[in-house]
DNA sequence: GCTAATCATGAAATCGATTACACGTTTAAT
DNA sequence: ATTAAACGTGTAATCGATTTCATGATTAGC
């Protein structure tokens, strides 16, 4: 009790401890201070190196961020740009990056985005911020903005997204390859009549998606099916679903963009009396932990974010490293990941 | 294209514009640049201001934030601790908070840990970039992590959590009256038997939800009903839902810790062949977005969200502002959201 | 039209670290 | 033992802003 007031007494002043502090406690000059909290081992002989350890944890001693930025020009900050936070693949995807780029020593500074292209404005704190490079998921940047990090020589790494005509490096999961893959696994299955839910048209993983679903149709000899737009999302999948299904009686399989639009279908199929998979086969795309749920056992594709997030930080800290800044672009595969949403029909096996 | 070549010489140097470099082309002095910049409406006259805006604008100034917070000791920068990224609450949290914080002009270093009170190690992060306050999301900061903060006049608020004995501010929705409103409904509607799917024990949310149903319960006559303890998790919670209505036939209702376990009890439910809400009826809690997915179509109490997260920004920027320092806690009350998950069994009505 | 008050602006100090440099000690080499 | 190399440590410069202070110019007051 005492104690307490003892110390909020001290605390008043309210002035931070600096290396200055400690050094005198320590016994020893300032940039001493500073050469035992440097990282690598610097010369500063065991003794007084012990010191000023010991004198740093007493007064509780952190150096300043600010002050070591401004004169190494250093921030250990990573911005990351996020648009699509409702679909939780993301989330998973942004707790997995801050898990190992603090691993790393770096530090996330966040900025998520409504809209699907990010905001000049908000590009500008990233670059007030110093940050060593920028991650962007599920969005592209303006090209203004991207000139902007151009210039200041920042790496911007693309997430799940690519622009062909981008400068930037790029790390995606294989969608065309996914797709494709998928679309056999349906037709081998022995579903004919299949139902791709897509997502908005304008984006490079849709695109591919679509791409390998069609070519994968080609190859097996099948006609295009029915091809709706919906938006990755559950509502809309469910609405759009339902609907295709009372036009189409004759659908035997879904395939769906995301995982959420997955589910969303999932209802519409049950909404209209029929089962999964008995009467619809269901396969989503992703992975998120819920495609696991009880509730849903969806047969999907598992992106490997871990995977893709290491590729994406090793791709960062090769530019920041090396100024290696040719664009790369990194295709990882995924796998199928075979749950309980899909009835082999095949009269063969 | 010949444009962007010579763009890139001038980048190689990678020099960046400083208030000199803008101070020289503009014909003054620094500390006048400074001034331009400098929020408030400085004396620099007119002409001048405009000299320096435009050449700041030509060179691509920006002020450089690192300077500016070793000397102003502010830095702008708000940390966010969030443990539970898998319960979809916290991404919409999260992206609300973002949303208002950036709004105000400041900026988010995100903190998320794996374990349910953080690492002081964590902790270290948010003091080196010297945040000016620290919003935590379900989780407790361990005493001494506290104390840190304590001792740097950094203010901490909690977000849907608080501990009795703790010295800082706290947000959180009226769990008591919530879950007492919830039993009422439940017993109101003609519910007899119901079962309490609660959270783990150790929270101060789960405790003041379990005594708010307890004590409605009370009230309407009625001998405790099971309870049972899941981890507000979908997959536990279905493994238990499962057994509880397998022990119990007799339950005509659950209530939900909260929505994501509400899932899984759901399926439960209809994997032992009974429907919702027809024989069994079920109440989550949150009303996260996808408690209104036709999939669920979830009766839930809402956390009013938006409104909470206003609130801990407003507690924040008084502690910040007026050094108001005598720890506040807000109740915000919130509402029940009427779907399709619950029946009336009540034959009056 | 003279003094006082106001305003604009630059010079210099400052924030808290890192680091080049120089100097004094210690250790190794012959 | 003598010289050279290596090591430890303090002094001073530096990063890029803000801010105090002083000075000179401008405006107002009477």
């Amino acid at each position: 009790m005492y104690a307490a007031m003892e110390k909020n007494k001290f605390d008043m002043k309210n002035k931070k401890v600096t290396a200055i502090d400690v050094a005198k406690l320590a016994g020893v000059s300032q940039p001493t201070v500073s050469r035992v909290f440097s990282s690598e081992g610097q010369s500063v002989s065991a003794e007084k190196r012990k010191r000023v350890e010991e004198a740093a944890k007493l007064l509780g001693y952190q150096p300043n961020v600010f002050a070591q930025s401004l004169i190494t020009n250093k921030t250990r900050i990573i911005g990351i740009v996020m648009t699509n936070l409702h679909n939780p693949f993301y989330p998973e995807v942004l707790s997995l990056f801050y898990e190992k780029l603090s691993k790393k020593g770096y530090h996330v500074l966040f900025i998520s985005s409504a809209s699907d292209s990010i905001e000049e404005q908000e590009i500008h704190q990233f670059i007030k911020y110093h940050v060593e490079a920028v991650i962007v998921t599920d969005a592209l940047l303006t090209s203004s903005a991207a000139e902007l990090f151009e210039r200041q020589n920042t790496p911007v790494i693309y997430f799940n997204r690519y622009s062909r005509n981008s400068r930037n490096h790029a790390v995606i999961c294989d969608n065309y390859n996914a797709a494709f893959q998928i679309g056999n696994y349906l037709v081998e299955s022995g579903h004919r009549n299949i139902c791709y839910i897509s997502g908005p048209e304008n984006t490079s993983t849709t695109e591919d998606r679509r791409k390998g679903f069609l070519d994968s149709l080609r190859k097996n000899k099948l006609k295009p099916t029915v091809i709706v737009n919906g938006n990755y999302d559950a509502e809309e999948s469910y609405r759009v679903a339902k609907q295709v299904l009372l036009e189409h009686p004759t659908i035997d399989s879904l395939f769906c963009g995301n995982d959420i639009s997955a589910f969303g279908a999932m209802k519409a199929v049950t909404d209209l009396g029929k089962r999964i998979p008995e009467d619809i086969s269901v396969v989503g795309f992703d992975d998120i932990r819920m495609a696991r749920w009880p509730l849903y056992n969806l047969t999907t594709w598992k992106q490997p974010m871990e995977e893709m997030v290491e590729e994406t930080i090793n791709i960062m800290l090769d530019h920041i490293g090396n100024k290696l800044d040719s664009p790369t672009t990194k295709l990882i595969p995924g796998e199928l990941i075979v749950r309980n949403s899909v009835k082999n029909r095949s009269s063969v096996d």
